[in-house]
DNA sequence: TTAAACTTTCAATTATTTCTGAAAGTTTAT
DNA sequence: ATAAACTTTCAGAAATAATTGAAAGTTTAA
């Protein structure tokens, strides 16, 4: 395969692999593009290799910006914004969970947390099995942002070695 | 706050949370009402406390049953078919990592491994800049891959003790 | 200043996803 | 057999999300 066509599979699986995970696929596809090329792009390069109009390409560039998962470059003698991605992959995988804790799983926790608290008589099975999933998914949520937080801290090869190294 | 305001926040709050994780809205919600409740319920049922059409709660329904999120119960005199969830989280996490691994890890990391074999010189900075951010999502990818078999085959307390030991 | 170069905004349009509900299909009891 | 009870399907409608493009806003150089 050549490299024209390698690079459109590619953006166009990051950009599906977006949409399942809740991402917008131009996002997605602008993030693909970006890291797979081996200089900074601007703004009319990123509507012609993927076709879309300004007003989507700035937006989705301002929102891989918020993530910090690309970075504004500037050239001498070039009055344009040029963009360049975060190329190391570890890198990238903690802005990613770092973001989804941050939007996520946080909310969510807030939520069941206050929701353990319902009143009613524990001897009504419905208030009983209503506390019983509550508590159990809180427990469970708590312990996935506590891993998280680990990931965050921790390095990849060491982070790895310890996972993998459990499979044996 | 009582309990009918409680359910309903709940259910909600899973809602919003499955729609940001590329999940429909209303079958998070289904599976919402499942999880708290106490005794199996039918499609009249949900499509009652969930305000919901015939068409789509049986779609939602079909659809959690292809996940094996939730079960046909049939109660003895009664025609009509009844539902119930799996209540256990750590059981529902595996179901959850399982088909997501299925869906979406797989089919990347297959594509990805596809895309290793681009032909072109390695002097070209545009195809080393490629093949190189190829192989190192490859590699990350088939990490995670198997990370997720790990965690499949895995006790859930021997899980969380490892990981969250980890964090020390 | 000011005008060219560039970025941002946003109302209107287009695309995508989800939902409805009535009709068709299936199963079961008699 | 057949009719009642129940489930599934699916074309059209509704809701939601993404995109366009032109106008407004901003920055820079001379």
């Amino acid at each position: 395969m050549n490299l024209t066509e390698a690079k459109k599979q590619f953006i166009q699986t990051w950009g599906t692999l977006g949409s399942e995970w809740g991402i917008n696929r131009t996002m997605a596809q602008v993030h693909a593009l970006l890291l797979i090329s081996p200089n900074a792009l601007c703004t009319e390069d990123i509507m012609e290799q993927l076709n879309v109009s300004r007003g989507n390409a700035n937006m989705n560039l301002r929102e891989l910006m918020n993530w910090t998962l690309i970075n504004k470059e500037l050239v001498p003698g070039d009055r344009k914004e040029y963009f360049v991605a975060e190329k190391d992959i570890w890198e990238i995988a903690r802005i990613i969970a770092r973001e989804r804790k941050r939007r996520e799983i946080e909310p969510v926790l807030k939520v069941l947390n206050g929701l353990k608290e319902v009143e009613g008589d524990q001897s009504d099975k419905e208030v009983k099995a209503f506390t019983e999933t509550v508590n159990n998914l809180s427990n469970f949520v708590g312990k996935m942002d506590k891993s998280v937080d680990m990931m965050l801290k921790a390095d990849e090869n060491w982070f790895f070695g310890t996972i993998l190294k459990m499979i044996k």
